[in-house]
DNA sequence: GGAGTCATTCAACGACCGTAGAACGAAATT
DNA sequence: AATTTCGTTCTACGGTCGTTGAATGACTCC
């Protein structure tokens, strides 16, 4: 029987996925999902090509699964509290984007699920803006600050722009309070 | 001798360059340079792959020829003079974004030669901020207004983000005056 | 402890890629 | 008209990739 009595096979079984899952969202994260071979993942992950397979089925599979990421709603209200969200969910993706993001990030221009994962669900961190914007133009608001907030996080770990890479996060949010508080106001 | 008689073979020889350049931006653009292959460019231009190896040399230099833009350095002034110009720039942008500058975003995440050209002029159209944005922080302000407006144009002509990528670019214009304004001035 | 499950490896196939070099044929030069 | 130039095509090589299916061997269960 199961899910009383842990097998050791169960644990390997467990462990060597989630190995290779965190290989491969490294990979994909830094070189995206082109270049990302297979083979490279389990060469990482220490393990057989055939394996990563196995478990995960194709490659669109193992990166759908590595690229998961939890959505974290934006909670409507009024346009400075939204604004205030958008900036502290801007601050914790400064300081560390989560690899799973990264790799969605990495690969949206050229894989087109993960461009798709962030057309149907626009967010940095797992913020869904969503309808928490509202007024005139609301929907057009809220793309322009999804784009922005993409535009900000690229630009730090993914493009590295030399100033904005290195710079203090606190800074880059004051920076960008008024240009974010502008946009959630309708 | 040349450059006083044009032959029929130099005409020849132009035209099917610049065949092969225009559906290489294209192709660029559409997929990335990755999933550019030298065989689909080829086929594109109705010419053999060989030939494209001939004139260019090898992919990257292919890509190198095809993705060189003209950079227009924004002009140094008031803040509010800078803001202006990259407003306006950015309303170009909107409206028809050049296939090469297309080509150079579409590949910046995957082919190293497109980040670097991105990273060392940080452009939208060609817009080379430079060194036009003075006072505190300068440096790290021109960097975001780069992230900013690549995010914003990446949005609309790459990701195609519902809203986005339909709306009037003068309106999108308008509700981005306020952040550029808010970053220019010192 | 023997049968069976399953995690893991190994070897290979077929497809596609960038690239190189020989070959051909039409235009240019003399 | 003969010869050279060169635009263009053809064929092929070596490499890499995603994927498959059989083989192996350790663990599990009765």
């Amino acid at each position: 029987m199961n899910s009383v009595n842990e097998t050791t096979r169960d644990r390997r079984r467990v462990e060597t996925q989630e190995r290779i899952l965190t290989e491969a969202r490294r990979l994909f994260a830094e070189t995206g999902y082109d270049r990302t071979t297979i083979r490279a993942v389990a060469a990482a992950a220490q393990v057989d090509p055939g394996l990563v397979m196995h478990y995960f089925g194709s490659k669109q599979q193992l990166f759908a699964r590595a690229a998961e990421t939890e959505s974290r709603p934006i909670v409507e209200g009024t346009a400075e509290e939204v604004a205030e969200q958008l900036l502290e969910r801007l601050r914790e993706s400064l300081i560390d984007e989560p690899v799973a993001s990264l790799a969605v990030l990495r690969s949206m221009l050229t894989h087109p699920d993960a461009a798709d994962e962030i057309r149907g669900n626009a967010h940095v961190r797992g913020s869904n803006i969503g309808k928490a914007i509202h007024g005139v133009d609301g929907e057009l608001r809220s793309d322009v600050l999804s784009a922005l907030l993409i535009g900000v996080v690229l630009g730090r770990h993914l493009l590295k722009l030399d100033h904005l890479a290195d710079a203090d996060p606190d800074k880059i949010v004051e920076l960008l309070g008024p240009a974010v508080r502008s946009l959630t106001k309708g």
